[in-house]
DNA sequence: TACGAATTTCATTTTTTTCTGAAAACTCGA
DNA sequence: TCGAGTTTTCAGAAAAAAATGAAATTCGTA
């Protein structure tokens, strides 16, 4: 049984480090990476206080990423009656987490691009030359399709799994 | 006349460094989506010498982003007769860029990902104790899902654009 | 209201990423 | 083969991002 317990903690050591490790790929730092994997599979929400101690990491910094976490949606805040101490829990539905990730990114990503092409493409509309006309078209076309971009994250990230999934079906099949 | 041009360069400066800003946000540097966006819009393919004047950047930095974007795809090199200089053109066709930057983020995001859950989930399949299992069925969902979400760009990136309009029209409809 | 336990903030340090500029290495015509 | 024009490399500088740790603040309760 102890090599058992052995395997499972190196497991569960080698995701959380490896996760982390993905996280600056996409953007997010390497540390809320870690703190979401460590959360994940924790059998039971963690305190700060654990979660310093797991990953070896100061306090402001543990502090600073349970927050963020917490503000994306992809963790909870939890208290126990009687307990001072603040827990934390991650969200585990692997379709939550996805349209958590996708809303977060739309948000961030896709909304900004959006408002600059606006931009670009209303003060371009009506300048009277071939180069001034032809800035103007890319920006439209550009506009045009991240809009409708966006709207499709929107439609995907509101479906329920099932119906994702029937969607997906037709499309794999 | 004079007006209409100033107009135009503003736009064009405005395209440029808000592009630029919104790369910081999806994780390619500064540069890299501010030389994307003036090849984007410019008439005719640039040399190096005319990228670094542009953007008042150095010859080396100039140089390897242009040779990450090539790397991309979303840029290609273009020779020209008689001229000894290399000249760049970036890619325009929105359905394109959009299919470049989904192949790509997929072999940078989403398949390291998944070799990461594969190595996890195999690495504690029998491991037989309650918290064995639980982390292995965390492990499983979420190799599955991202091994479908993989499958799932791969379909809509190989898709004709007209194609995918079609299928997003009845999503969206 | 005073105390102890916990959370939050933030100036500073450390680490990582990006940029520069000059030197080295190509390339091709004469 | 030489040399001017061009591309490529890369060590060090600069800038940006992330982490630390200690002080300040908040919160519940005695």
């Amino acid at each position: 049984m102890k090599a058992e317990t052995d395997k499972l903690m190196q497991a569960r050591e080698e995701f959380v480090s490896q996760w982390g490790a993905l996280g600056t790929q996409w953007g997010i730092n390497r540390t809320m990476a870690q703190i979401h994997a460590l959360l994940m599979i924790a059998p039971e929400p963690m305190t700060t206080d654990e979660v310093m101690e797991e990953l070896s990491i100061s306090r402001g910094n543990a502090h600073s990423n349970l927050k963020e976490l917490v503000a994306w949606g992809l963790v909870r805040l939890v208290v126990r009656k009687g307990e001072r101490r603040d827990f934390f829990e991650a969200e585990k539905d692997v379709w939550q987490i996805f349209t958590i990730v996708a809303r977060e990114r739309k948000r961030r990503e896709i909304e900004p691009a959006l408002a600059v092409l606006h931009r670009c493409s209303a003060e371009s509309r009506d300048i009277d030359t071939p180069e001034g006309r032809a800035f103007h078209e890319q920006m439209r076309q550009l506009e045009d399709f991240v809009g409708f971009a966006s709207k499709m994250a929107d439609r995907i990230a509101g479906m329920k799994h099932g119906f994702a999934l029937q969607l997906a079906a037709k499309l794999l099949g």
